[in-house]
DNA sequence: GTGAAAGCGCTAACAA
DNA sequence: TTGTTAGCGCTTTCAC
């Protein structure tokens, strides 16, 4: 017996999507498992061109749309990539990571599942816990900023990649920025155009890109033959404020090349160098770093500066997950900060009469 | 046999989620339902304490994860909430957008699935394909910034919100910001200052914002007895380079306030102003609009603006799409730009002696 | 109190 | 060439 419904019992809610597998191979003539095959373009299963064809026509008729969460059940496995992030908000950056992570991933024919924490220990257990019940196939652990992060026990229940993080063990598989190699970028922008006295106001905030562009700034001065003199080397609250305050500290250095810890610095900077009438870059010179667009492309005149790469650390983060790019258990990646040359360092050379 | 590491280099391989009810219900001694009982704390159910008991610790024990797919399947829905964006990164304001969304979702139960479609049609088709098949509850469908958007057909197949942006045709249910009230309240704060000549930059952008904006400093102006002038409506480029060009016009006027179509616009007439040795907000008083906190929040001094509500934005289309706040069928509901009142409207009051 | 069993929509052997 | 059938992991009704 298989009357499915004559009786009064109506679907309670008239399921939107009523259209199944089994509804088309009826509607067909034909068995669900032949339904199975046209619906998915199983070329290695030799089926009449006739009935291919009178099934698809009943799949687009009837706005068949095969039922994820099913074939999921059955394969084991699903195509979703978990991404926990500490703080989508907080700042522009946040975005870039979800948006390269996003793009990778659905290249791959994957989905991006996201979480944010806001960086609460709870709330972060909780959107993991989902995320594996879920069978996602991995998860990108990312924060806004390059710090190291403790690995949260449940992550370790299924594949992980930390981006933009790294574990203090060192036991994971991360993607991070390469302050260094940023920091010798930004510094050598300086020296290419004639700089020889660089002063680079760093940030007060303890964390790897204090230590790894400071590392950077050395190994451009020591590339270039210059001695590194700590006391062109200041300390700075990163941001504008940061940046207008130590102006003072600048202009008594002397020096006419400045390599600010971050394009927020910069513009601080810029304000209070015009405020005493000071040029850019014709009096000094200066390079930023992140290059967050809407303030570096926009400053008068455009910032130099060097750039955080965190459409890219979502994306490699993805590939690495996926094994697409190999890496070891361990591995520890840093992606390039690549420099984007505008107008603060080099005035536009004057055209020849 | 246990031995889980003697051998030299044996990273604990992530366990593939062999623990189903199943294994639960075997190790327990019980059947599938009974196991199934327990472990979603089905309480209208009458089993011993005991068996509860010692169900629930070889849950623990085997570090049971039940699978969502499963019960999804079997429950007919699924607990996604779809987000396609058209761009998650151009601005930082998307990003607001989906972690207001996220928040919403996350504390109803549900999860979000997110795309990004660069605005590209395939690729928005793909996406809402793919929501569609994963069975989501419903899709948001957002704009990075306020205009009218075409529905795309598939999401009618589904319940869906429209985000900062809305149908031509006002047939389905969007949430937007209240750019009218915005331009009242950001009017309104230097009309509170006293001023009664009150210039406003507009965007060259044919958009609701223009539209909208305009016609709330209209507002404002009729609600304090002032006449509309047009003379002091100028049109610019929205962001810094079209508010430094815009000095010259401003001056022109001799205004001494100025309500600016955003906050980049305004800081290119911080610039322009302070090149001419003017005084903010002393010489001239200056509003924005957004509240772009990067700039907003740091410039000299911290500027007055409007809020755009993209967190709000996110979260009430959850809201919307689940029934928790009610909404015709071709509600479009506006959402209050809140005043951030910092600086650049009114000097702080020097302290009386 | 607890278990058996019927599916949810789909895939993939294996038959026919 | 196509149909039958056994699950995938879970919920839930209905017997025992």
């Amino acid at each position: 017996m298989h009357t499915m419904t004559h009786e009064s019992k109506e679907p309670p809610k008239p399921r939107r999507h009523a259209v199944t597998l089994h509804d088309i191979a009826k509607a067909a003539g034909v068995s669900v498992a032949t339904a199975s095959f046209v619906a998915n373009g199983k070329r290695d299963v030799r089926l009449t061109d006739e009935t291919r064809e009178r099934v698809q026509r009943v799949i687009d008729e009837l706005g068949y749309r095969p039922n994820a969460m099913a074939k999921n059940l059955v394969s084991g496995g699903s195509k979703f990539i978990g991404l926990v992030a500490d703080a989508i908000a907080t700042t522009p950056f946040a975005g870039q990571i979800i948006h390269g992570a996003q793009d990778e991933a659905w290249k791959h024919g994957y989905v991006l599942l996201v979480a944010n924490t806001e960086g609460n220990e709870p709330a972060e257990r909780e959107a993991i816990t989902m995320m594996l019940e879920h069978q996602v196939r991995g998860i990108l652990y990312s924060t806004w900023f390059h710090r190291a992060a403790d690995v949260p026990e449940a992550l370790r229940e299924t594949d992980f990649v930390m981006v933009n993080c790294f574990s203090p063990s060192l036991d994971s598989r991360a993607v991070v920025p390469d302050e260094v190699q940023g920091g010798r970028t930004a510094t050598d922008m300086l020296l290419a155009e004639g700089h020889r006295r660089v002063a680079f106001i760093n940030t007060t905030a303890i964390a790897p890109a204090r230590v790894g562009r400071l590392e950077g700034y050395q190994a451009a001065l020591a590339a270039a033959g210059i001695d590194f003199d700590p006391a062109l080397v200041l300390d700075a609250q990163p941001d504008q404020e940061g940046g207008f305050d130590a102006v003072e500290s600048i202009l008594r250095l002397g020096v006419n090349a400045v390599f600010c810890h971050n394009d927020r610095v910069a513009m601080g900077l810029y304000d209070g160098l015009r405020a005493r009438g000071l040029a850019i870059p014709d009096d000094i010179a200066i390079v930023g770093f992140d290059n967050q667009e809407v303030i570096s492309a926009h400053l008068r005149p455009p910032l130099s500066t060097v750039q955080l790469p965190h459409y890219e650390l979502g994306a490699a983060g993805v590939r690495m997950l996926l094994g697409i790019d190999e890496a070891a258990p361990d591995e520890l990646r840093r992606i390039a900060c690549p420099p984007v040359a505008r107008q603060s360092t080099s005035a536009p050379r004057p055209v020849q009469p």
